[in-house]
DNA sequence: TCTGGAAGTTACAGACCGGTAACACCCTAG
DNA sequence: CTAGGGTGTTACCGGTCTGTAACTTCCAGA
């Protein structure tokens, strides 16, 4: 059972840290609440004592990725205090190494090509965690003393949501081997023109 | 009915273009053989005579989805004849232009989302017609007169893959918006630098 | 007009889905 | 020791899924 995760704590984090990885891996429609609670070692009427649907399930596992990749800006703070440009290139470092972690792109950005209903509640939280990541890379584009930080925010964020995606399709042999070697030069050149 | 295309012509191409419109929309998984027959005024029975399984015709979808991007080319070859440099300024407003077209990205990229099964029949035609794309984006880089051809291919690439999966999540006043600049930039940026 | 193949119809098989009811169990706090 | 809440177990509901069987209808070409 490659789907483990069933170390003794409580149910309800098993079932969540059970799902992400589930949800991962095998996308959200492809996985049941059966497949879910089985492999967390528990049983489906624990999952909706704790989740009133499977649709909130989702909600909660995507928070929970949001958190543990937020926890992320907080190393690069503590490893470079105050110095915002290496914390820059430290998100780029980072970024690049999880694009050979496996050969699934983005949660958030796979959770929305599955849930195509307009309204589904997963679908406003996506884009809550989204435009809170983005306005944080704006905000360390900016305090690295950078002229045209949104734009090179925007950037950043295009070429690295692309690689992810790219992965996804042709795998890490893709032009997503290229992405360092873009997003260095990217701030070379931002930091070339007018700062400040 | 908003899934109409029940136009009389032949029942697979109204299963194939049903199926596509709906695949787009609704996602792979998101939609039943049931439902793509019924809105392509046929029955299932009509599909099961025409594709041997699902998957089959899923991956008659891409590949049609595939000819009919390859089609673009052609049109900027028609408009600017011989002009390599136009062409792909062509491309980067036709690109941008298909991302305020609906919220939903790449049919490519989304299948490859859902479909995680490393052995399924579409990954295999999905690697393979985006190879096929990049190497189509290189060619016209490179005859452009532009140095590393490659290079700003693959950014390219990475870019509007990016932009498709932000308006996805974020919508179309993300960082997608910014997509035109980025690539005008980048083409601008790679023509200074020595040309073959 | 006859005929053969394509298409439509109905029903079904077998599996899986999300979600619930009823009840037995265990373990800890009082 | 006892009470009660969290947990496990089993069975079930209604619905949906892919895929198939058997049969009828239609229509174009000879």
């Amino acid at each position: 059972m490659t789907d483990g995760v069933v170390e003794r704590s409580r149910p309800r984090d098993r079932i969540l840290e059970t799902a992400r990885d589930m949800f991962h891996k095998h996308g959200i429609k492809g996985v049941g609440v059966d497949a879910i609670t089985e492999a967390a070692g528990t049983n489906k009427m624990t999952l909706y004592r704790h989740f009133e649907s499977k649709d909130e399930l989702i909600v909660e596992c995507l928070r929970a990725n949001a958190a543990k990749a937020g926890s992320m800006w907080d190393a690069f703070e503590a490893e470079f205090p105050g110095d915002k440009l290496a914390q820059l290139h430290a998100w780029v470092r980072k970024a690049a190494a999880m694009l050979n972690a496996d050969g699934r792109g983005c949660d958030m950005a796979n959770a929305a090509a599955e849930l195509t209903e307009p309204d589904h509640p997963a679908r406003l939280v996506i884009k809550e965690l989204k435009e809170a990541q983005r306005s944080r890379l704006v905000t360390l584009c900016r305090d690295a003393g950078i002229g045209q930080a949104e734009l090179l925010a925007d950037t950043l964020s295009l070429l690295i949501e692309g690689a992810r995606v790219s992965v996804q399709t042709v795998g890490t042999e893709g032009p997503s081997t290229q992405f360092v070697r873009m997003a260095e030069g990217l701030i070379v050149s931002f930091r070339g023109t007018a700062a400040g």
